[in-house]
DNA sequence: TGCGTTTTTGACAATCATTCTCATTGTCGC
DNA sequence: GCGACAATGAGAATGATTGTCAAAAACGCA
């Protein structure tokens, strides 16, 4: 159940997804990405999209946000662990470290008694382009 | 849009949500607040619920948090602004404040040229009682 | 290269929380 | 009390996500 051999295998249909990540910029919903590969020709199925995003963000390939929309929004990120602040008009986000913050989430709940601890954080604004 | 006349209206309904809310611990989703106050033989329609604990969490008097599984949880909080550590198999809750992080996030926000910001951030970890 | 096994796919149905609709009911100012 | 208007609630509608399962595609191996 854990990790015996799983064999991933490697289709076209994987790749045409992969591949589009890698080209658009900013998060897209699934049904978006969807739409996307049939604009360009790419014969792929909403289920497939699905679980392939959902393989993907296990494999910590890409990154998921749940805004209060209600839609999951996925992106290709840089690798390692850091944080989103997005512009609340117009959606444009930029990757943010916060060294800071992961020691003091850890520490917090170490205090608490709390092992295995991970966090989600993500900060909102309005961005210069749209302040005006 | 901010502070016309809403003229809220005081009813049995929303007494008996604002109630339950002082009574209970931790996060329950709107399903289960409705459930329990059936079982208390309270009678108040799910749409009613709904609409009350989105009320309430406008007005800033309860918090919601959407855990992955795709259910919103609302509880009723210590005024002011904080965050929470939730253990992930028991689901115990602790408030935490985090002074560091605000005036962290804040900063950020403003190198980035954004303003009006605000954030969401929780932790997630296992607690003492559900480690051994 | 051909074959069998096993994963993957995908059209469609199912799920399920949340929102919408709208006629009826309850509140509150007067 | 009365009347205007917000609130209620039962059921339908919405809409993203997940489940189903037969057919198609990949890969290991001879």
């Amino acid at each position: 159940m854990t990790e015996s051999g799983t064999a991933v295998r490697n289709t076209r249909q994987r790749s045409a997804v992969s591949a589009l990540l890698a080209e658009v910029d900013g998060f897209h919903s699934a049904q978006d990405l969807h739409a996307m590969l049939r604009d360009r020709g790419e014969r792929v199925g909403l289920t497939t999209v699905y679980r392939t995003l959902q393989g993907l963000a296990d494999a910590g390939e890409i990154d998921v946000m749940r805004p209060p929309g209600g839609e999951h929004l996925y992106r290709r990120c840089s690798e390692g662990h850091h944080h989103h602040l997005v512009c609340r008009a117009c959606g444009r986000t930029v990757e943010v470290a916060g060294p800071t913050v992961e020691s003091w989430a850890e520490r917090v709940a170490r205090q608490h008694g709390y092992v295995d601890v991970s966090h989600t954080l993500e900060i909102f604004g309005t961005c210069p382009s749209c302040t005006g």
